[in-house]
Order: C-alpha cells, then structure tokens, then sequence
DNA sequence: TCCCAAAGTAAGTACTTACTTACCATTGAA
DNA sequence: TTCAATGGTAAGTAAGTACTTACTTTGGGA
C-alpha cells in the first residue's frame, strides 16, 4: 500500500478509537491493530501520539467536513424568510451530527481533555455562528420582527436545542427512546418554539401554517 | 485519621481527579498524592479503581446532591403558574450546575467512556424529568393553555436550552466571551422564549410583564 | 502498663504503554 | 544486475500502570 494511503487510513481507524475511546484510552497498538499493521507503521507516519490526534482533529474541522453555516442559508437570509433561516441551520447541524457523530463525541472528548482543538474549534466555528446569526437577528430586530432581546441568548437557546438533541441522540439515548423524531421535524419543531419566542408578529404561527400550506400545495 | 473520615477525603480527592482527567486519565497514584497518603491506602478503602469510581458515582448520585425537581417548584404545579414552573426548573438546574460544575464533567466523562452510571443517570433521572414534565405539559395541553405539540419535544427543547448553556459556562466558555447572563436572566429569558413558543395565550408576554412588575412594587 | 486492632507505608509484582532499533522485502530506475 | 528508496516488521526499552505484600506506627481500652 502507497505511503499516503496508509497513512489515511490509519488516520481513519484512528478517529474511530479515538471518538469511542479518548485520547488516553486509545492505545497505539489498538491502532495499529485496528489498521492491520504493525505499531511501528504508525510512528512512521506520525512522530508521535499527539501528533497523530492533532492531525485528526485538522482533518474533521478543517477538509470537506468544514461547514459554512452562512452559506447554507444564504438564500434564505436575502429573503429574510426567518422561518427557512433557522430550520435550515437546524437542519444542517442534525444532519451533520447524524451522519458524522465521531465528530461531537472527538469534539466532547477532546473538550473535556482541555486539549487545544476544542478551544479551537470554539473559536474558529462556535464564535462565527454567534457572530453571524447574531448579526441578522440584530437586522430583523430593526425590521421590528423580532422583540428586543440579547441576540447572543437566542442564538444559545436555539444551539442549545440542537445540539443537546445531536447529543441525545449520539450519546445519551441512541435508541431515542425519550423521543423519536426525524431531523426535518425536529429542525420544524425547534425553529416554531424559537420563533414563536421571539417573534414580534402574534400571527407568526398561522402564518406559518398559511405558508406551509401553500407551499405544499402543487 | 479515623477511616470514615480517610475514605470520604480519598473520595473527595477522586472526585475531582475523576472530574478532570476521566477514568483512565487519573491514576491511582495521583489520587493517594492528592490525598497525602500512599497509594495502598487507596486499595485498603475502596477495593480497586473500578469501585472507587462506582463510589464517586453513588455519592454524587444519591446522596445530598439528589435533587428532586418535581419537589421544587411542588407550589407553581398547583397554582398552575407555566411561568414558575420552567423558571423554577431552570433556575434550580443551573444553579446546581454552577455549585457543582465537577458532576457535569463526571457525567460526561462516564457517557462518552460508556459507564454503566451515564445510564442509570439516564434512567434514574433525565426520564423521570420528561415523565412528570411532560405530564405537566399534556394537562396544561387539556386546560388549552399550551398548543398541541409532542411534549416531550417541548421538555428536549427546554432541557437542551438549559444543558447547553451549563456547558458552554462550565466547559467551552469558562470566561462567558460569548454571553454573560445570571442564573436568574438565564432562566427568566429561556422560559420566556419557550413559554412564547408553546403558549395559547398571545398576551403572554405583556401578562408576564404586567405580574413581574406588581410582583416588584413593594 | 501492655496490647492489639486499625492506620499507615516502602518496596515490590506483573503487566501495559509510547516509542525505538535493527532488520527484511519489494520495486523500479540507472 | 544493482542499488537505493520505500513499505513493512519483530523484538526490544524505559517509564508507567493497577494492585500486593510484608512490614511499622499509633492510640485508646483492659
């Protein structure tokens, strides 16, 4: 096997141990096991542990799993159609956590650690979405669409619910026995909640309704 | 020292070793260090690392620290205030949180290492937590005074505001760069934003306000 | 005063851990 | 054919790791 692709695939084996078992509790003879070569293999692409989990860490946050959560909604923040806004967002960090939950348990991991990616992480991803969505609910508060409140609270409650449900989901309650829900209800229901909250507009809801339907409607 | 006294300072030590570093981060050694002894003090009071770590689990679980939260707010049940209720809920959680920020770690630390107490917590707490909330919110539902909704995505809605704003002070955002808010603004804008999402009465928030300001002319 | 149980320790044991060294095997260009 | 670069390993090493053993200290009751 060619040198780079060794090396991505103990990258790989390794983010599964290192997601289900931490930082310490993966042992590099379990990698190289995992990987089917010798422990040797692994310190020749990787000088030592460390390395290793940093590369893993550069590798989830920064190759094509980097999401831009701006970009996603960008259609929808032009219409300032608050609605698409928040599901969408919703939308996209449930289907991301569902389809990639090594990602949050390496993140709560590494968190917990005190290593340097979750501090990282914060920075360069959480601050930006607090920064970004704060910013447009900011605009619609001058638009007078939504009440007079500290955007940052809304942004935390709205993550909030996602992400404790990505967690539920992942780490507490796997087989959802608390609740079942698909992503697209959830991101509908979290979003009517949110909105409902911090909606200027009393007739948010059946408005809602008004526009669901015809939408619908072919 | 008298060996009740040793074991529950062992203990203590533990809980907070167990708290930063995880199960396999902290060593036994570590332990006898921060308590001053030597470690086969350790393995004369608690049998081996795995019973100490059981121990540290029952302690934080069923001692003190148990809180009863349908005790809590026993009197806004009855009086059928949805406003005292929740912010009674999460003023209660989070304070716990800020008191005790070692069991959310502890807890965290055992659901990501797969530790039979992440589950029994699961079982023993967060379900009963959705079972009696979400009776709650299925009467008010009868009493038309809450929109027709699953309530056990209102309670994850609720819960998840509240867990992930513990988490962001006690774990990613120790500084609070990001939102700075008392306990009491915490839960008193989580309830409203909820409250407002769920609630029939479209008066909501104007009768909040109205009942806050009463409630603080002396 | 003596005694003995409980509190406490120093120095192990058997095993695991991250990491190294010295060596082998294949391959493709000179 | 040769030879050097590359992919790979077996067998280490030194420093942990959980846990034990054999021993010493101490304080309060008979």
């Amino acid at each position: 096997m060619a040198g780079d692709e060794r090396r991505l695939q103990i990258l790989r084996v390794a983010v599964s141990l290192f997601a289900h078992e931490g930082f310490r509790g993966t042992t590099t003879k379990k990698i190289a096991q995992a990987a089917g070569v010798s422990e040797a293999m692994v310190f020749r692409h990787f000088a030592n542990k460390e390395e290793l989990y940093t590369a893993i860490l550069d590798h989830k946050a920064c190759s094509g799993d980097a999401i831009n959560p701006e970009l996603m909604v960008a259609d929808a923040l032009k219409r300032k159609d608050d609605c698409a806004v928040f599901e969408g967002l919703a939308l996209g960090a449930l289907e991301h956590h569902e389809r990639d939950p090594e990602f949050q348990r390496l993140l709560l991991h590494s968190a917990l650690e005190g290593h340097e990616l979750a501090q990282m992480f914060f920075e360069k991803f959480v601050r930006r979405v607090y920064e970004f969505l704060g910013a447009y609910i900011r605009e619609r508060q001058r638009d007078g669409a939504i009440i007079e409140i500290d955007p940052a609270i809304v942004v935390r409650a709205f993550i909030g619910m996602i992400i404790h449900h990505s967690l539920n989901n992942n780490l507490w309650d796997p087989q959802r026995r608390l609740l079942n829900l698909s992503n697209e209800g959830a991101a509908k229901h979290f979003t009517d909640i949110l909105l409902g909250g911090i909606s200027t507009n009393r007739e948010f809801r059946n408005s809602r309704k008004e526009r669901r339907a015809t939408r619908t409607m072919p």
